[in-house]
DNA sequence: TGCAACTGATTGCAAAATGCAATTGGTTTA
DNA sequence: TAAACCAATTGCATTTTGCAATCAGTTGCA
C-alpha cells in the first residue's frame, strides 16, 4: 500500500498518493469539515467509507507525510490526525478540481455552494484559509477571529441553500 | 464502470471521474504527449499501461464524455481520440498538480521540468495551451505558428535536460 | 460496581479491479 | 503473399475493495 514509483513524472506521483476513490475524501473531510478523529470521518462521510478502508487510507496518509497522529488528552483512547503543511498546500488543487467538478458534473447544489464560495474568494481566500488549517493542526500563529473564519464562511453558505431548500420544498407554512 | 454517484459533492464526483490510477495518466499522455492513436497510448506511456486496461479507460472516458472517438482516414483501422472541452479544461488542475508533486514528491528532473516551465508560464500559458489543444483536438482557429506552440516550449525544456544530463554524466569527449 | 456506549481499529469473506500474456479479426505495406 | 501493424478482447492469477461482524480498551452513568 505505499507508493509504487512508476516513474518520477509529478503527475503520476501525485496520482499514487491520492489517486484513489478514498484518499482525498478523507483529505477534503479533514480540511472543508474540521474533521479530526476517526469516529468523525466515519461517520461524517456522506459517501460511507467503511471503517478498514479508513483506517488503512489512514495510515497511507500518515507513512506519506500527510497527516500526523497525536493523543488526545481528554480520552485515552482518542487519537486526533492532524493535516501537514503538504496536505494544506492541497487546497489550490482542491479549489480547481471543485471548480471543474460543478462545470461539468451533475454536482448537488448544497453541496457545490461550498465549492463556488470558494471558486469566487479566489487565491486570497485560499490563502486565508490555509493559513487557518496551519492554525488549527500545526498550531501556527493566526490572526482571524474564530467566527470569521473561511471554513464558517462556506458553512453559512451551505447552511443558507439549506434552508432556502427546505421552504422552498413546500416547508413553508406562508407559501 | 460508469460512475457511482455515491454524492453529489463536486470532489467527489470529480474523483469518481478520474480518481483511479490510469485514467489521468492517459489524458496526460494525449495532453502534454500529444498522443492520438491506442498504439502511441499504449507504447509511449512511461508507466506501462496494459492493452486491457487502456482499452477499458478509453471506453469510459468516452461515455463521461471526455474523449471523442474518430475514424483516421489514413488507414481504415485506425482510430484517431480527440479530448472534448471536458477534458481540455483540466489543463489547470493538471498545472497545478504538477506544480504540488514536484514540491512534495520525488519527482526525476527531466520528467519535471515541463511542470515546472507551466507552472512558471502561469494563468496565461494554461490558456494559450488550451487554446491550442481547441485547435487541434476540435478544429478551432488558432493564430500560434506550430513552431510556437506552448507543446512545442515544453518539448523543448525536456530535450534540452535531457542533454545536459547526458553530458554531465561522462559522454561529453571534451569533458 | 456493573454495564452500556464509545474509542480506534482488525478480521473474514465475497466481489470487483488489476496486470500480464496470448490471441483475435482485420488492414496495410513491402 | 507474407510480414508488420491496427485496436482491441480473452483467460487467468493476483490484488484491492467493500461490507458486516468483531475486537480490546476507555469512559460515563446508575
Amino acid at each position: 500500500m505505499s507508493i509504487d514509483r512508476r516513474s518520477g513524472c509529478p503527475i503520476n506521483l501525485s496520482l499514487e498518493v491520492f489517486g484513489d476513490r478514498w484518499s482525498l475524501i478523507i483529505l477534503r473531510d479533514m480540511i472543508f469539515g474540521g474533521k479530526r478523529h476517526f469516529r468523525e470521518l466515519l461517520n461524517g462521510s456522506i459517501e460511507g467509507i467503511a471503517s478498514n478502508i479508513l483506517a488503512d487510507r489512514l495510515k497511507r496518509l500518515m507513512e506519506l507525510g500527510m497527516l500526523t497522529k497525536a493523543d488526545d488528552p481528554s480520552h485515552k483512547q482518542k487519537a486526533i490526525y492532524s493535516l501537514t503543511e503538504m496536505a494544506i498546500t492541497l487546497v489550490p488543487i482542491l479549489a480547481h478540481l471543485g471548480a471543474w467538478g460543478r462545470i461539468w458534473l451533475p454536482v448537488s447544489e448544497e453541496l457545490s455552494i461550498r465549492a463556488e464560495l470558494l471558486e469566487k474568494g479566489g487565491p486570497p481566500m485560499w490563502e486565508k484559509f490555509m493559513d487557518e488549517l496551519r492554525h488549527e493542526h500545526l498550531g501556527m500563529p493566526s490572526g482571524t477571529p474564530p467566527d470569521a473564519t473561511v471554513r464558517a464562511t462556506l458553512q453559512a453558505g451551505y447552511e443558507a441553500v439549506v434552508a432556502r431548500k427546505a421552504t422552498g420544498a413546500g416547508c413553508d407554512p406562508g407559501a
